[in-house]
RNA sequence: GGGCGAUUAGCUCAGUUGGUUAGAGCGCAGCGUUGACAUCGCUGAGGUCGUAGGUUCAAAUCCUACAUCGCCCACCA
């Protein structure tokens, strides 16, 4: 505890931390009625593996919100998740076992079932780890697994509302259906890739009115010839006088043999192809659609491995791309392939396993998303739900407003059950939905009754998270309080899959928004730029960087990298940055510890700080950084608040490091050594308010100085975890905050000259420094400039009639200039060569800005303190350009 | 086919209600180490804010086109 390394070492401290924090119970909130609660539903990570970097930007914002309001004084509650992702967990479990040689019909649903328990069992407490290393708060008492039994109700609840209500369907439609996974999908999971391919023209032979062949062909364009074998029509546009005539006739299917008939649909694009379309209503959406129009056969002619089957005749058992080429050359061979195109087209692949998706009808459940989409649009029109970056709104709304009904049955063994029950008794033939397991049919009263087999889409018990997290359907207290939530915060790509879901199926159940805000973040790509998958081999898993660079460094990183909502680009250099940020903020904090050494630091007392009257005995630099520190921390809740945390980070790292560190201590250092310790309190206070601004990005380095500094300031809460946030609430100092501004100008003016003639580091100066109006603050702060710029004697004087002309160095500033007799090292061409070109430049700037302000039409319409502004610059330059003028002149 | 985002210093990025001479980190150049920090300090170089128009007293910021890159949505076989 008395020992502060030289260096910051994340190691040492961050696991000690976290299991003090855990131990005093600091992440758990009270329920306090006169509060105003503050709430987060972690989105719950897949149990298919390791966290990646797109979980820890997620820890990181959510636990920095958390933490601000924790701080804040706010009840503030994290509840941790985990979602069992039926089809992607499947998938994995599958490829584990098939390491040992087994597939999931080996062992049969119930072993394998069993078999993705001890997975979850093992990957949920791998996720977990990973979380507590990046400093997560959440209250880990609360973790809910979606399979859990209050999440199982809720399902199984929501389920039989949306059933009873009618809201959910079965019906004989076309989805899209992975023949891999061997599951219907619903439109989200398919990812569509344009993909170089051809369109083959096929002639249709037409048969008479008495059904015999004519030498009559109709052309069809298709990009899926072995589809044929699926075909009930041919389809024109009933516009197109090409094909109009044909309309009503017969066609004969090739190699099939099978009559269709030629119907006329508006759906059918003369400009394409040839303007006749085959109509496979079994294996094509528009297709399914025109078969419904005129009533056309459904052919279903693949099975769900996409093999042919026996409507494929000659196909029966052939795969679906061999079973192309087959086609293709009978076709050839009948003579019945007139061409072929290159085409390019989109095709829909599995967005879990990549495999080709056949679009393929079949009995499946559907949620009628309609009468849900409405309020869910209303939430965020009316601004009940607000959602940051605001332009997500408008692509929300889009999707909504057509939205298409989502296809909830999955043909898999992993997840939740669908809740409906078939009666199998001879003559009954009852189907219901059900909460709890029935042993009997409703309807007839026999045990007789079968389970539907599949399960529902992962996304219907994410879409009740926050609700079912807090113990819906029962009217908990932790309903009643925490709901509905305050920040949905996830990446943009699930708003469809995920956010969107959560409105209707939150609004449906509980009638409330489920949350307030949603924070939607952007994806983090490699230093190329390009997104991180397991197939490109640049996945970062998150342990990696945390135990290369710390924790904080990792959340600074993160938390500042990009702005909201925009990717970025995360590499070890930026990571660097952030390590270098936490090692800065433990070496100050060192120099104080060291500074105070065995005496407890007196904070100053509330009243003098808050009040600029109060300080104004105070010297100069102790009046600025307060100032600086009240505005900052006023400006740090803002931008939080507007979920601005890159913003505020940033305004961070540059207050502390450039304002702080390298000028205040700098200042501070010298009272200090020459034994005077007036400046504890102040920097102190400076020092104990910064590592509470900067807590919630980075909390590890910030708690292990506190834990250091509660031995050397009095008065600081036990820990840093709970203490105040401050508001920066008190008076600032303008007029010390410019005065503090004109000594750095002259001291940088003054080490500028040094380091431009070359005069070596060590060395003390002669210098002038003339100022009529900045006299008494520069006699106020002459050790500060001694000091910091090396110089002595410091002559100040009202002008520069009293310094030397012969062989100087100087500078202008718009309230001082500065002398510096340097003989020898002055070229006294190359003095007036840079003097002049300052002048130039300010000359210019004089010309622009009278210029401006002679504009009759920017002094009426001008807000008056931009006008007042622009004639403050104006001064400033017109009093350089004399100052520069009078150094050029004496130069001779 | 619609829509969105990006385009700012060599590189990576900020710049959110239009108003300083456009900023930071890294990199680069020069100088510097007997106690906070070389994971550092000081000084400096470096940008006509993608292009062309427009609105405005005032544009990196708003509008319109265009270009390049990326993403999302969409049943053109």
């Amino acid at each position: 505890m008395k020992d502060m390394p030289k260096a910051y070492d994340p190691k040492e401290v961050e696991a000690p931390l976290y299991q003090m924090w855990m131990d005093k119970g600091y992440f758990k909130p009270r329920i306090d009625p006169d509060k105003t609660p503050f709430c987060i539903i972690m989105p719950p990570p897949n149990v298919t593996g390791e966290l990646h970097l797109g979980h820890a930007l997620t820890a990181t914002m959510e636990d920095l919100l958390i933490r601000w309001h924790r701080m804040l004084g706010d009840p503030a509650l994290w509840i941790p998740g985990v979602d069992h992702a039926g089809i992607a967990t499947q998938n994995v479990v599958e490829r584990e076992i098939a390491k040992e040689g087994v597939s999931r019909h080996d062992l049969g649903r119930e072993k394998f079932v069993e078999r993705v328990w001890q997975w979850v069992g093992h990957v949920r407490s791998r996720i977990s780890v990973q979380h507590m290393r990046l400093g997560v708060s959440c209250d880990w008492d609360r973790e809910v697994f979606t399979m859990d039994e209050g999440p199982q109700l809720a399902v199984r609840t929501t389920f039989k509302h949306l059933f009873d209500d009618g809201l959910i369907y079965r019906g004989e439609r076309i989805t899209n259906w992975c023949p891999r996974c061997t599951t219907a999908l619903s439109d989200l999971e398919v990812d569509h890739q344009e993909t170089a391919g051809s369109l083959w023209y096929v002639k249709y032979p037409l048969l008479d009115d008495e059904g015999n062949p004519t030498d009559e062909f109709i052309r069809v364009a298709t990009t899926r010839p072995e589809t044929i074998v699926g075909d009930t029509a041919v389809a024109v546009n009933p516009e197109d006088d090409r094909w109009k005539d044909l309309i009503g006739r017969t066609a004969l299917l090739p190699v099939i043999e099978r009559p269709i008939p030629i119907v006329g649909d508006e759906a059918v694009e003369t400009e394409f192809g040839t303007g006749a379309v085959k109509v496979t209503p079994g294996h094509d959406p528009t297709d399914f659609e025109i078969g419904g129009r005129h009533d056309l056969p459904v052919i279903v002619a693949m099975d769900d491995e996409a093999k042919m089957n026996e409507q494929a005749g000659p196909y029966d058992g052939v795969d679906r791309f061999e079973t192309r080429k087959l086609i293709l050359a009978d076709l050839e061979k009948l003579g019945l392939l007139e061409k072929k195109e290159d085409h390019t087209s989109s095709v829909g692949h599995c967005s879990r396993c990549d495999t080709i998706v056949e679009p393929i009808v079949s009995n499946q459940w559907f949620v009628k998303t309609g009468p849900l989409a409405k309020p869910a649009i209303e939430a965020v029109k009316d601004g009940r739900i607000e959602i940051t970056p605001r332009r997500f709104e408008d692509v929300y709304m889009h999707w909504m407003e057509n939205i298409r009904d989502w296809c909830i049955s999955r043909q898999l063994w992993w997840g939740h059950r669908i809740p409906v029950w078939y009666c199998i008794a001879d003559g009954c033939e009852e189907m219901f939905a059900s909460i709890e397991d029935p042993d009997q049919c409703p309807n007839c009263g026999s045990g007789e009754i079968e389970q539907d087999p599949n399960v529902l889409d992962t996304w219907f018990s994410s879409a009740l998270w926050p609700h079912s997290t807090l113990g819906w359907p029962e009217d908990s207290e932790d309903l009643r309080y925490w709901h509905p939530t305050s920040v949905l915060e996830t990446g943009y790509d699930i708003l469809f899959f995920w956010v969107a879901r959560m409105i209707m199926s939150g609004l449906y159940n509980t009638g409330e928004v489920p949350f307030r805000h949603v924070y939607l973040h952007g994806l983090i790509r490699d230093e190329k730029g390009d997104k991180m998958t397991k197939s490109r081999g640049n996945v970062v898993d998150p342990l990696e960087i945390v135990d290369k660079f710390g924790t904080d460094a990792v959340r600074f990183t993160m938390a500042t990298g990009g702005a909201p909502g925009n990717d970025f680009r995360l590499f070890d250099e930026k990571l660097e940055g952030g390590r270098n940020f936490a090692n800065k903020v433990w070496n100050a904090a060192r120099y104080f510890v060291q500074s105070a050494s065995e005496q407890s630091v007196q904070l100053p007392d509330a009243a003098t700080l808050s009040s600029a009257a109060g300080r104004s005995d105070w010297p100069l630099e102790d009046r600025w950084i307060v100032s600086r520190t009240l505005s900052v921390s006023r400006e740090v809740n803002r931008l939080l608040g507007d979920f601005q945390a890159n913003e505020a980070g940033r305004l961070l790292y540059d207050f502390f490091w450039s304002e702080y560190a390298d000028w205040y201590v700098e200042m501070a250092k010298v009272r200090l050594k020459e034994g005077d310790t007036s400046p504890l309190p102040v920097l102190a206070y400076t020092l104990q308010t910064s590592l509470r601004l900067l807590h919630p990005i980075m909390p590890f380095v910030t708690e292990a100085i506190w834990q250091h500094l509660r031995d050397h300031i009095d008065g600081l809460e036990e820990a840093l975890i709970v203490a105040a946030y401050p508001t920066g609430d008190g008076e600032t100092d303008s007029d010390a905050e410019e005065q503090t501004e004109l000594v750095m100008d002259v001291v940088r003016a003054i080490r500028n000259i040094r380091a431009e003639r070359g005069v070596e580091p060590g060395r003390f100066i002669e210098a002038y420094v003339a100022s009529k109006s900045a006299g008494p603050t520069l006699e106020g702060t002459r050790p500060l400039v001694e000091a910091l710029a090396r110089v002595r004697p410091l002559h100040l004087v009202p002008d520069t009639t009293s310094a030397p002309s012969d062989g100087v160095a100087s500078a202008v500033l718009s309230e001082a200039q500065v002398v510096i007799p340097l003989a020898g090292l002055i070229d006294a061409e190359a003095e007036r060569e840079k003097l002049s070109k300052q002048l130039a430049e300010d000359a210019g700037e004089i010309k622009r800005l009278e210029g401006k302000l002679a504009n009759e039409q920017f002094r009426s319409k001008a807000p008056a303190e931009v006008i007042a502004k622009e004639q403050e610059k104006l001064a400033a330059a017109g009093s350089r350009a004399d100052g520069l003028r009078a150094r050029i002149a004496e130069l001779g």
